[in-house]
DNA sequence: AGCCTTCTACGAAGGCTTTCGTGGACGGCG
DNA sequence: CGCCGTCCACGAAAGCCTTCGTAGAAGGCT
């Protein structure tokens, strides 16, 4: 409902809704359904409740102009994500993003490639800062 | 309760009572609710029965040797931030840390030493891995 | 002993999340 | 037209989160 102020923290319920809806791109709840019931057991009108909940919190925009519904998230996967990690940071880090990286990098190995990436990436931002 | 099986993802509110305790180190409620109630107003039978909660599901150690019991936290902080990440990663980032660390580096200005803090860390995985 | 303060315990309320069952509307088909 | 399958709307149930009111136990002080 509200199109100014700030889009709720997604539940987990939520995000692996708009997790599809990133990856297929505007959907029915039909669509939904049957891409999640894959993975897990789900009901159709459970799916369906959560998309009307999500559209009434304004995580998702729905055009009812055909009878099957079509809905898709408000905002995109990379919005979405860097406000989850904002939340995290001040939550569980003290407000610290570089804490968060350092534990997350030395939590996984990661490969030379995804190290080089972020490397490069370090660059561009000493680069484009100072 | 249960001593061996993965502890429960702390809620907001358990984090920021985890995050005083870390801070302190063991400590009654009555020091923890002085410590947070100084940021947010709250009620100490609130805090008390958060933190009772908290024992039984595991998130925290009580010892009742004395009149005022003294709670600690069972995870260490390092412990518990890797167990959010890594939920986060799964939930949020389909699986890939890296995705999570080029998030959270490209949206916050990271100062010329955490840039090198980084880098230094990156070196050590680099050197340890392969 | 009587009173005051501090603490834990208990329980309940209100809100949110997640799950479905049921029912009514719509459109296609025989 | 009447039936069937699909879809949305509604409401309710169960569980969890967060809050707090109240009561009882414990200890100190006079």
């Amino acid at each position: 409902m509200p199109p100014t102020s700030q889009l709720p923290r997604p539940t987990d319920a939520e995000l692996e809704i708009l997790r599809v809806l990133w990856d297929l791109g505007p959907s029915t709840v039909r669509q939904v359904h049957d891409q999640l019931s894959r993975k897990r057991d789900v009901g159709y009108t459970t799916m369906l409740k959560l998309m009307q909940i999500m559209t009434d919190k304004g995580l998702l925009l729905r055009n009812e102009s055909e009878r099957s519904h079509v809905y898709r998230a408000k905002q995109k996967e990379a919005v979405t994500q860097k406000q989850l990690v904002k939340d995290l940071v001040s939550k569980a880090f003290g407000g610290s993003t570089e804490k968060l990286v350092m534990q997350a990098l030395s939590s996984k190995k990661a490969t030379a490639q995804e190290i080089a990436d972020i490397r490069k990436l370090l660059d561009e931002l000493e680069g484009g800062a100072q």
